[in-house]
RNA sequence: GCCGGUGUGGCGGAAUUGGUAGACGCGCUGGACUCAAAAUCCAGUUCUGGCAACAGAGUGUGGGUUCGAUUCCCUCCACCGGCACCA
């Protein structure tokens, strides 16, 4: 054993180790319950960045600690090669994607290496290689004949300078980033997979994830925004045609007072068609890009296209408008628009002096009225005499009712709508019902009439599958002028995607290039042209877990995926909750149907880790741009009570201003390059610090102090181990426990250490991973207070001649009991180090195979236990009482405490509560 | 705008889920060791007042429920994630 402890020998040699004995690749075996232990997979960006770490090594923590509890735990990696990034690269350094690519997943694997993670590097794969995609193509051909595929226009945002399509995140402030030109909205013809066929299975599943994190749940279920509505159709005044539209709150229908369309509706473009206005209103629609966020907080327009509808219940004639905030994507690309009860119509009617009207009342204003009825004209209806058109409220001797029932109205007209259900007024027959009432009679009268009926609807879409991108997997369909879109035969798969290319300027090379999309049709044989468009990334991403499990399998994945599926635990960061997440678990349903899986979804627990983030430093340019400095080159000032006063760039002195603590990211050079740190500290110190800094689900903020805390706790447990090592004989291990033999202090530290073991085992089951990294120092602590050696026990405890020795002995016991159990804690997070102390101590054989342990049930029992004592809730003493103390004993007890004495001073206690084991309260 | 989340000392965070707020670590202060520094070790460290004993306040804001609230309910504020073509 070295003298102090150099990690970078201990990590090499444990990693050889792992490496010689093939340590983590595994294969499937019936012998022992298995697990599935899985981390989102890295998109090869360049380099490892400390997110990833984060990532990893929460995942290897699980995987290490279910290993060590017996299981056959499978841990694998591969890379999500496909992506927008590969390209930027290519046309900013003149490379090809690919070769960009590779070279990255070269280094990041090395990188990861280095970490220690118990990954199976066997099963490793890279999604753009053909051997991976031509599976996803095979399975879309699959698809495409069952009818799950199919192609329809949609919008992209398109940018008119770069003749090209961008993505979102290439959209800033409605501008293209390269061109800075004037996104416009352009519909394209696109393959779409129906994954709402899905709908509600894929809402239904959610009920039976109970290892999902319910905020995740919620926001799937959110999204995928099942609603029960009416479907209704309002004819068009005085010409052939109707608009239909869906709503959720029939009940407000005699509200309606226009209705809105989207401007691609063909009512819309009919309507521009000889009025210059409009058509100048359509155009500008077309303006910005195609985000739900930037369309739902740009400002509400609208204009009247002079048609009008006819009102299904009152014949009334509503006039249509055309508004930016429809959208043709969505249902039937128009809505009835009630502004007295919808708070987005409100705001439309406002601006454009629209009609509003009050259909619906509250509880208290329904109260208010039925007041005004009992005493108004018996033989009238009191909803309709209160509020019908023939209002004869004048004969009503209830004024404060009827100021109620004004003020609300003028509320609504005024203030804003009121969009809580009710009370219906104003509707004629349907007055007085309540929201499923009117629901109910009206969806059956347009179902008598014709004109409408009930509809389940869904917010999710279909999901979109065309990129018009050069680095992803080509979609397998070839156009035939004769035989239209037709699937590449799975014989002919696959599609491969041509890797020694050039860009020339942001064209995709397979679209400019004319050779290769020509192609015979695989129906008639006659001239025909591939897709040059390719997939949506998320679909590799959606089925690699499954492939992890059939490693150089001839179809997508053969039988062994059963016996690993679905994954145990899934790791991955939060901001995939809903767009990845949902993909994968319709992927898995895919699967399922196909016959390839047994189970309905594809992971029984899932972990959302928060983002790593950091300091930001910045210095300001005379032209008030920020320069941003890197945490690492600057020095924080504080005063005397450690407040931090300000900041130094260290290569100057010169202060440096201080920003908010952010993310890490390249624009705000805040990022923190973990390989700097693995080389400085050491792996197993980057570990233990991302571990310990935070819960896995909270934000990590990056500390170098922290860190270097953490090398400090890692010293000292390797000085305290080599002493330990010096001063015991290697006979250690054939003591046994004997409490009587043992004195005082052996005793309470053997109780800390099985405390402080409880309490990881207790954080380990619920993955609260901070909480374990400080029972483990709670523990070293405690034995650091037993002192390390052998010759400590001092005859000046009192003890008989002979026992001494025997006190030594019960020492001796639990400095090897609480070390042995000290390293398998740790081992999950700090493998190296603890790998070579459990060899240097003499533990004998393979950590990973020194079982789990577990807290002795008798080291725990206490004497006496502390309660509180407070006074009407308030603390004012502790008491110390026998576990088993009757409640009348401890009331007295409390009651004669001197702190407690002075603030119940005399007075007759009202109550007193005993919670055992924990406080007592006195009420006075 | 909509959906989801977070808010506790100087800082990261803990509080086994309604029962002693601040575990563990960082930072800071004082001390030991050293020619000195680093490293290491020891002690202290929520805030306010007080030499102290002690007293009061305190978990984003305001209210509520309870013997008792960081924890449950309502209101508001700030920040973070997602919003269908970043991954």
């Amino acid at each position: 054993m070295q003298e102090t402890y150099d990690f970078v020998a201990v990590e090499t040699a444990a990693q050889k180790f792992w490496n010689e004995t093939r340590a983590f690749e595994v294969t499937e075996d019936a012998s022992k319950p298995k697990f599935f232990c899985m981390s989102m997979l890295p998109y090869p960006s360049g380099a490892l960045h400390m997110g990833h770490v984060r990532n990893y090594t929460i995942g290897d923590v699980i995987t290490r600690f279910q290993r060590m509890n017996g299981k056959n735990v499978l841990q694998p990696m591969a890379w999500d090669a496909f992506g927008l990034p590969a390209e930027n690269a290519a046309i900013k350094n003149n490379t090809a994607p690919a070769k960009w690519t590779y070279a990255n997943i070269e280094h990041m694997r090395a990188q990861l290496k280095t970490m220690g993670y118990a990954i199976d590097w066997s099963r490793e794969f890279a999604t753009c290689r053909p051997e991976y995609y031509v599976h996803e193509q095979r399975m879309f051909v699959r698809l495409f004949k069952k009818g799950m595929v199919y192609r329809k226009n949609s919008v992209v945002n398109f940018d008119p300078v770069d003749q090209t399509v961008l993505a979102n995140e290439q959209v800033v402030d409605g501008r293209g980033w390269r061109s800075g030109a004037i996104v416009e909205k352009r519909e394209i013809p696109q393959w779409f997979l129906k994954i709402t066929a899905y709908a509600q299975e894929l809402l239904d599943g959610l009920d039976k994830l109970p290892g999902w994190p319910d905020s995740v749940k919620t926001m799937q279920r959110n999204w995928i925004g099942r609603s029960e509505g009416l479907e209704i159709r309002f004819d068009l005044d005085g010409q052939d045609g109707a608009l239909t539209v869906f709503t959720t709150r029939p009940d407000t229908l005699m509200g309606a007072t226009f209705l809105s369309i989207a401007a691609e509706h063909p009512l819309a473009q009919k309507a521009a068609q000889n009025n210059p206005q409009i058509q100048k209103f359509i155009d500008e629609c077309r303006h910005g890009g195609t985000a739900e966020a930037d369309i739902e907080t740009q400002e509400k327009k609208g204009i009247d296209t002079g048609f009008k509808v006819v009102h299904p219940v009152t014949g009334e004639k509503l006039p249509v408008w055309i508004a930016n905030f429809v959208l043709m994507g969505y249902g039937t690309g128009a809505v009835m628009a009630v502004p007295g009860h919808d708070e987005r119509d409100w705001e439309f009617a406002t601006k454009y002096d629209l009609f509003i009207k009050m259909v619906i009342v509250s509880d208290a204003v329904r109260d208010a009225i039925r007041e005004l009825g009992r005493e108004a004209d018996e033989n009238q209806d009191p909803m309709s005499a209160a509020l019908g058109v023939s209002r004869p409220l004048d004969v009503v001797e209830a004024p404060g009712a009827l100021d109620l029932v004004q003020d609300f109205e003028r509320g609504i007209i005024e203030d804003g709508a009121y969009t809580e259900y009710g009370w219906l007024v104003n509707s004629g027959d349907y007055d007085g019902l309540d929201y499923e009432g009117a629901f109910n009679a009206l969806a059956e009268r347009f179902e008598r009439e014709g004109r409408g009926a009930r509809r389940v609807n869904f917010r999710l879409r279909d999901w979109g599958v065309s990129r018009q991108r050069y680095w992803g997997c080509p979609i397998p369909i070839v156009y035939c002028a004769k035989c239209d879109a037709v699937p590449v035969p799975e014989d002919q798969l696959p599609v491969r995607l041509p890797e020694d290319v050039q860009f020339m300027g942001v064209q995709s090379p397979i679209k400019a290039d004319p050779e290769w999309r020509k192609t015979t049709c695989p129906n008639c044989g006659g001239p025909a042209e591939r897709e040059t468009d390719t997939f949506d990334t998320f679909m590799e991403s959606s089925w690699y877990y499954a492939r992890y499990t059939s490693p150089g399998a001839a179809d997508m994945i053969d039988a062994r995926a059963n016996y690993w599926l679905p994954v145990d635990q899934y790791i991955g960061g939060i901001e995939h909750a809903i767009l990845h997440l949902l993909y994968f678990r319709f992927y898995h349903k895919l699967l399922r149907d196909e016959g390839m899986v047994h189970s309905d979804e594809p992971v029984t627990n899932l972990l959302c880790q928060g983002m790593v983030i950091a300091d930001t430093f910045y210095r300001e340019s005379g032209d008030g741009n920020r320069e941003w400095i890197n945490p690492t080159e600057v020095e924080i000032m504080r005063d005397e009570k450690a407040r931090i006063t300000g900041a130094v760039l260290k290569a100057d002195g010169l202060p440096v201003e201080i920003g908010a603590v952010e993310k890490m990211s390249k624009s705000k050079n805040n990022g923190v390059d973990p390989q700097t740190m693995v080389d400085k500290y050491g792996a197993d110190t980057v570990r233990l610090f991302s571990m310990f800094a935070s819960p896995p689900e909270m934000s990590l903020e990056w500390s170098e102090n922290g860190v270097a805390g953490m090398a400090r706790f890692l010293r000292r447990l390797w000085a305290y181990c080599r002493d330990a090592k010096s001063a015991s004989s290697s006979k250690v291990s054939e003591i046994t426990w004997n409490a009587d033999d043992a004195d005082q202090e052996t005793r309470t530290c053997r109780r800390q250490v099985h405390e402080c073991l409880s309490q990881a085992n207790y954080d380990y089951e619920r993955k609260q991973f901070n909480t374990v990294v400080s029972a483990t120092m709670k523990l070293l602590n405690a034995l650091e207070v037993l002192g390390p050696s052998g010759a400590m026990v001092p005859a000046e405890i009192g003890l008989s001649a002979d026992k001494p020795r025997l006190a030594n002995l019960q020492r001796a016991f639990v400095r090897f009991e609480g070390l042995s159990i000290l390293f398998r804690l740790l081992a999950p997070i700090t493998p190296h180090i603890a790998h070579a102390l459990w060899n240097d101590l003499g533990y004998g054989g393979n950590i990973l195979d020194g079982g789990w342990p577990k807290s002795d049930p008798e080291a725990l029992k206490k004497a006496t236990v502390t309660l509180a004592v407070q006074v009407n809730g308030k603390l004012r003493g502790t008491i110390e009482v026998a576990v088993d103390a009757p409640r009348e004993q401890i009331e007295q007890t409390a009651l004669g405490n001197v702190d407690v004495a002075k603030y119940v001073a005399g007075a007759t206690p009202k109550k007193v509560i005993i919670v055992p084991g924990k406080i007592v309260n006195i009420v006075v």
